[in-house]
DNA sequence: GCGGACTGCTTACCT
DNA sequence: ACAGGTAAGCAGTCCGCG
């Protein structure tokens, strides 16, 4: 019984060999595999024996085989190409790429450990009731005026907490009052060592931060090599290594996999920010001890008795906040660790379109087929300028309220269509086959030999199906919330697949396979709609695999829900085996304002909002809050008179100047460089300002500003919250750029609007109110 | 010189 | 750095206007 945690290799007297790292019920063991060699394929442009020959004559070229391999045309030999060392893989592929018996080399561009692990088909993290792991949450405080600049400002302390009970906060000045979990030392360099050695003592498998890609573990690598320590968080003892990882780092540490968990986050969640705090609150609901980071120095500096003892108990709680959403988020990049079968390590760090790279090469190397070669720039750009496709089907909403809606869905449409109809690039255009498997955008798929991306994705959906059976015989609530997010985990790796096909840097690339599902459920979304019209429904609304429908000839919920049933059942029974519509709910009330913007009231009372201001981070919470507010007196109690009048008394309140600023605050993603806009937001400009006062920016951080009573256009008055004080805030513009636009779109949906709530609004913002 | 109409850029959402 | 479809705000420009 044991569970990988990492895999890497060493070169030791010119030969590789791959170490494993495991963790087993009975301590940890490395596993070393010495006979296995880096190889890539070559395949011949003509003749077998001439491509042979030529890439024999190579120096370090160790050993030729001849294989049989299945490429998207057809069954094809290729030439395996061994060589000695991993690094001669980059060094040979070009020069044999351009040999002239060569057609084109694959698989040449494959880390030799994760290499290993897919022709191995080892699977890491099976860990189990005998195997817990040791997780540890690290994280630093820098003293520093400004940005912290790791060869000036010290690490002042470093804090720690594991899943087996240790809390520890390390500094170098004495609080006074003594606490359990503090250890005052005497400088930067006892802190730092102390950390080191407790993460060998406690045998630490899973270490975590919270930025620590970009902050924490390159800084602390840096103080150390200042302070000349060893930063040795490796299993074998080795240290942090920094890497590139396009635009980010990671920072990996050798058998023990480095997790960070902020970009985890910003996957996972849709939040307004993402601050440890913002997440945190986010996830749990409710708030952390937090001090400002400006505050960290004048803490640490202050004589006043208990200022030193706050700030080491906000270190102390960042960290035990940081291991508790470590606990939350793990559970997810374990279970896809494991079916991605690569470490931890990097899955972690996978956008969607790597995971499911990584997962058809482990299933490609499986079944002989041959890899497809990432686009290079050119292709790259070719596949650009192949412009875009059409997508989903959008129904144009029947605009303003509506009583006794029932809402259906394509149970997966995409993923169903690809199995359906076997959309996969092998299939595509056999030859073989007449039109009986056409898409409506005009492809023809085989309906004789299954497709690779189909046959996949079949065997995710069989696999989420037996877990979701597991998970309603399972008793043992731990085992049950682990079956819940590896049939979550199947579902994410499922429905990334339609959408890696028309991902322009896959190397699975299929446009026409894009263009055809998308068109097969243009066709399906219609034929329900089609269907439900002739039967005495009104479609309201409709998004991609979904309806939303009302049965004007009935007023009763149990009747309407009936007839929706017997609805849903002929249908289905037309449509093929793995397509279904659901029926997902019947909703008492509901507005509709535009495609993309609608809210619905259940008949538990619970508002779903879709897409409207209340949903969107670049919007006050003042506008956001009271729109809520009027959509749920609306929907709940159908009083418009009400909500007006509500709104009124806010209007009031804004214009006062009574509302706090994290209120008003408005958080908007820099999605690029800043010197790279063509046109400057409010968000831009408010960046731009505090980049002044010496504060950095990254291209993906949100900036939160306000709008102030200082600057001519908008963007002119828009400035950091952080450099806000309460009370500087343009009443104006919160009135009607924020507060008035957002619930008069619902009063307006309503009718109402012809008649006196427009002309208040009007004069509400000349001011008249 | 002013204001409305329109365009382009930008963001964040929906499925 | 998985797709396309969509609404909407802000900055800037155009256009008409005795």
């Amino acid at each position: 019984m044991k569970c990988l945690l990492d895999a890497d290799y060493q070169v030791r007297g010119e030969t590789p060999h791959i170490r494993l790292f495991y963790k087993t019920d009975r301590g940890r063991v490395t596993e070393k595999v010495s006979d296995f060699k880096p190889y890539f394929y070559a395949l011949p442009r003509t003749s077998m024996d001439d491509a042979r020959k030529a890439v024999e004559s190579l120096e370090a070229v160790t050993s030729v085989e001849t294989k049989k391999m299945f490429k998207s045309e057809g069954q094809t030999n290729v030439l395996v190409v061994c060589v000695a060392l991993p690094r001669d893989v980059p060094r040979l592929r070009g020069e044999i790429r351009s040999l002239p018996e060569i057609a084109d080399v694959f698989e040449a561009d494959v880390p030799f450990a994760r290499r290993y692990l897919i022709d191995s088909k080892t699977t890491p993290m099976q860990y189990s009731d005998k195997i817990t792991l040791n997780v540890a949450a690290v994280d630093i405080e820098v003293y520093c005026r400004g940005e912290p600049k790791s060869d000036e400002d010290p690490v002042i302390m470093i804090s720690y907490a594991d899943t087996g009970g240790l809390r520890r906060v390390w500094t170098y000045k004495n609080p006074g009052v003594k606490k359990q979990y503090v250890e005052v030392l005497e400088g930067e360099e006892q802190v730092i060592k102390a950390l080191v050695e407790t993460i060998k003592k406690r045998e630490v498998d899973v270490i975590c931060g919270y930025n620590s890609d970009n902050f924490d573990m390159p800084y602390l690598k840096e103080r150390s090599e200042i302070l000349g320590l060893d930063f040795n968080l490796g299993f074998d003892d080795t240290p942090v290594k920094m890497e590139r990882r396009g635009m980010n780092n990671g920072a990996r540490i050798t058998g023990r996999p480095h997790v960070d968990l902020y970009p985890i986050a910003r996957q996972v969640y849709n939040f307004p920010r993402y601050r440890l705090e913002d997440v945190y609150e986010g996830i749990f609901g409710t708030r952390k001890v937090d001090i400002k980071k400006d505050d960290i120095n004048v803490f640490w500096d202050s004589k006043k008795e208990g200022d030193l003892e706050c700030l080491i108990e906000y270190s102390m709680s960042d960290v035990d906040a940081t291991l508790e959403i470590a606990q939350q988020l793990l559970p997810l990049q374990y279970e896809l660790s494991k079916l991605i079968k690569q470490p931890l390590y990097e899955t972690s760090r996978m956008a969607a379109g790597q995971r499911v790279e990584y997962l058809l090469m482990q299933r490609a190397c499986e079944k002989n087929i041959l890899v497809p070669n990432r686009p290079g720039d050119e292709l790259y750009n070719e596949r650009g300028v192949d412009d875009k496709y059409e997508g989903a089907y959008v129904v144009e909403p029947r605009k303003g309220i509506h009583d006794n809606i029932v809402l259906f869905d394509f149970r997966s449409l995409y993923p169903s269509i690809i199995i359906s109809h076997n959309v996969d690039p092998s299939t595509l255009d056999c030859g073989c086959c007449q039109e009986a498997n056409k898409s409506p955008a005009g492809h023809v798929f085989c309906t004789n030999k299954k497709g690779f991306i189909p046959s996949v994705l079949k065997t995710l959906i069989n696999l989420r199906v037996e877990t979701k059976k597991q998970l309603k015989a399972e008793v043992d609530s731990g085992k049950k919330s682990q079956l819940d997010v590896r049939q979550n985990a199947l579902k994410l790796l499922a429905n990334s697949m339609y959408g890696y096909y028309g991902f322009q840097r896959a190397r699975w690339y299929c446009r026409p396979c894009a263009e055809s599902i998308t068109s097969w459920g243009r066709d399906y979304i219609h034929k329900a709609i089609k269907q439900a019209e002739a039967e005495g429904f009104t479609v309201v609304y409709g998004d991609t695999d979904s309806v939303y429908l009302t049965y004007p000839r009935e007023a009763d919920e149990k009747k309407i829900v009936d007839k929706a049933e017997r609805f849903r059942e002929t249908l289905n029974q037309e449509l093929p085996e793995a397509m279904e519509l659901e029926f997902e709910g019947f909703y008492p009330r509901g507005v509709f304002i535009t495609k993309k913007r609608y809210a619905v009231i259940g008949v538990d009372g619970k508002l779903t909002v879709k897409g409207l201001e209340t949903r969107r981070r670049d919007w006050a919470r003042l506008a956001k809050s009271a729109q809520e507010r009027v959509l749920d007196i609306i929907l709940g109690e159908k009083n418009p008179k009400k909500a007006a009048g509500y709104v009124k008394d806010l209007v009031q309140k804004v214009k006062a100047g009574d509302i706090p600023l994290e209120d008003l605050v408005i958080h908007t993603q820099m999605t690029r460089k800043i010197g790279d806009y063509v046109s400057e937001g409010p968000h831009v400009l408010a960046a731009k300002k505090a980049l002044k006062n010496g504060r950095e920016f990254r291209q993906g951080d949100i900036i939160s500003y306000i709008v102030t009573r200082r600057g001519q256009s908008i963007s002119d008055k828009a400035q950091l919250i952080d450099d806000t004080v309460e009370g500087d805030y343009d009443s104006d513009y919160y009135i009607n750029n924020q507060l008035l636009p957002a619930v008069l779109r619902i009063l307006e949906a309503l009718g109402y609007q012809e008649g006196e709530l427009k002309g208040q609004g009007k004069q509400m913002s000349l001011g008249d109110w």
